[in-house]
RNA sequence: GGUCCGUUCGUCUAGGGGUUAGGACGCCAGGUUUUCAUCCUGGUAACAGGGGUUCGAUUCCCCUACGGACUACCA
């Protein structure tokens, strides 16, 4: 089948998406990516009551930030549109009209009030009420009225719902890429409401119809779905549509204890759970990878592992090698416990990767921010500092001596490095400093290193106060470097300081 | 409760009738870096349980346990 492979992404505008939506966004997108094929954008919308100001929009958002746009949808029109269900509100009666047609759906008058009963009394006597075969016949619907009753009841405007019309005796043989074969027997299902006395079809019947007018070869979706392939297949059939192929993914569980991830555990795990920071209309707030200075690539790369892998040992790729490797087949059955501290390795090695001349443009923001004026060689220094960070904002904290003198050293470090000698110490290396030439950090750490060698000195009575003297604590990159970096000038300030400190 | 899906180191996972059950994260130890981080080397640690089938099961089948999803005129 030469088919051109169309895959669809539809989500439901009630919120920010959550991890575990884009991760199902990224296996379609990659696998339309690796056939050639189309990725599409749906919006579900067909539930009014649950709208939420903002969702779609920040749903696209998320998508183009990580770099797995959708080819169609809301806004990108290829002929297959519109892509919001709500706007396609007036194309799915007919389809249930054509289900009532061939005995496939039927007319039901029950009120909300009257199946809630109805479950209440079943539950009292630890029954499961289901609409179907065994008791439709008693309930109020045109297969239990007369067809004058019937016809009596939609003219005067009584609400109504259309109902699949579930076969009793069938089984059925459903196929899922992940998961193989799956044997239902329909006598367990229920008959789903189709068409809601709203006007507006079910997200069953709006995404059957959709899915075949859209043209989707292959409906890769959450495991929630799994319960619903039976109708889904059944409402092919009776549609005498070709279905596509189905692959439902697992779920994303909590990285402690039981259930899946839900946005809460975020605050608690102190990780975003949503692509990018999130405001509620209601007023909650919620943070976001990208507001928390994660790179995209690194976060597509980590959700492309939970649940996924490529055969290989290889764990780092770009977009352009997930795409290449990706397989349905090599998705993981079971639910993946999400774990943040494997996002930060994820970032971290994405950090290393990115260039430190791109790198300095967000830190000269940062700089900024503290009014500080970035220098010229900020690239320079975010290059000697940037793998000691994990985030770009950690480069302040490893480089921030470069921009000021020490406020004060480092108390446990002081004691060890600060001794009697050590202003008589510094001093000489004051004068080994003006006596170089080039004030190179190759030329400073001959010079220094002799001097301690042919003196007898001992290094660590020079390096550690003068590590101190530079950054105010024992980290940070070759002191020899730091020293080129600030200058003749600064590096000889911050020794009198000290000097000045210690007596 | 019912239906369906699942179960390999703490976590993400590879493997699949005969393997020293492999990798990554984390953790621990050693080395390099006269600091710290990086990096390198090593270590820790798993086939849920019970029955089959088989010469042989982690791998195939069944049961149990556990986990999950679904069970709305929500998606």
């Amino acid at each position: 089948m030469a088919q051109k492979v169309r895959v669809r992404f539809a989500p439901s505008p009630t919120g920010p998406l959550h991890i575990g939506g884009v991760r199902t966004a990224l296996y379609n997108y990659l696998f339309a990516k690796k056939h050639g094929g189309d990725f599409v954008l749906r919006i579900e919308d067909t539930d009014q009551t649950r709208y939420v100001e903002g969702a779609e929009a920040y749903i696209v958002e998320a998508l183009d930030w990580l770099n797995i746009p959708f080819d169609e949808g809301p806004g990108r029109e290829a002929g297959f549109g519109p892509y919001r269900q709500s706007e396609r509100k007036h194309l799915y009666r007919q389809y249930a009209d054509q289900l009532i047609a061939n005995g496939n759906a039927y007319y039901a008058f029950d009120t909300p009030e009257e199946l809630q009963a109805q479950r209440a009394q079943h539950e009292a006597e630890k029954k499961t009420f289901i609409y179907n075969w065994h008791n439709r016949e008693q309930l109020n619907n045109s297969l239990s009225l007369s067809e004058e009753e019937v016809q009596a009841r939609i003219t005067a405007g009584d609400p109504y719902v259309i109902r699949f019309k579930s076969p009793k005796d069938q089984t059925l043989y459903l196929k899922d890429i992940i998961r193989g074969s799956i044997t239902i027997e329909t006598k367990v299902l229920d008959d789903k409401v189709l068409f809601k006395s709203d006007g507006m079809p079910t997200y069953h019947l709006a995404n059957i119809v959709d899915d075949h007018l859209m043209e989707i070869t292959h409906v890769i979706r959450g495991e929630e779905w799994l319960p619903s392939l039976a109708l889904h297949q059944q409402l092919y059939d009776a549609f005498g549509w070709p279905a596509p192929e189905f692959a439902h993914l697992s779920l994303i569980l909590k990285p402690t204890g039981k259930g899946k991830l839900s946005k809460r555990d975020g605050d608690a795990g102190g990780f975003p759970v949503f692509p990018l920071a999130w405001n509620h209309p209601n007023g909650e707030t919620f943070m976001g990878y990208r507001e928390e200075g994660y790179l995209p690539a690194a976060v597509v790369n980590m959700l492309a592992f939970l649940g996924w892998n490529p055969g290989t040992e290889q764990e780092i790729f770009s977009l352009k090698e997930l795409i290449e490797a990706f397989s349905l087949e090599h998705v993981h059955k079971a639910g993946a416990k999400f774990d943040p501290k494997k996002t930060l390795w994820f970032q971290n090695q994405y950090l290393q990767k990115e260039d430190s001349a791109l790198l300095s443009l967000q830190f000269s923001e940062l700089l900024k921010s503290k009014g500080i004026t970035p220098s010229d060689n900020t690239s320079e220094i975010v290059a000697m500092i940037k793998e000691r960070a994990t985030f770009v904002s950690d480069l302040w904290e490893q480089g921030r001596f470069f921009y000021e003198a020490p406020k004060g050293y480092d108390e446990k470090a002081a004691k060890k490095a600060f001794k009697e000698d050590t202003p008589e110490i510094l001093a000489q290396v004051i004068a080994l400093i003006n006596e170089t030439e080039e004030f190179s950090a190759a030329q400073l750490s001959e010079k220094i290193k002799s001097w301690v060698t042919s003196n007898e000195i001992g290094f660590g009575k020079v390096m550690m106060p003068l590590r101190l003297a530079l950054v105010g604590a024992m980290q940070g990159p070759d002191v020899f470097a730091i020293a080129a970096t600030l200058g003749r000038e600064e590096t000889i300030s911050r020794l009198e300081a000290a000097i000045q400190a210690i007596s």
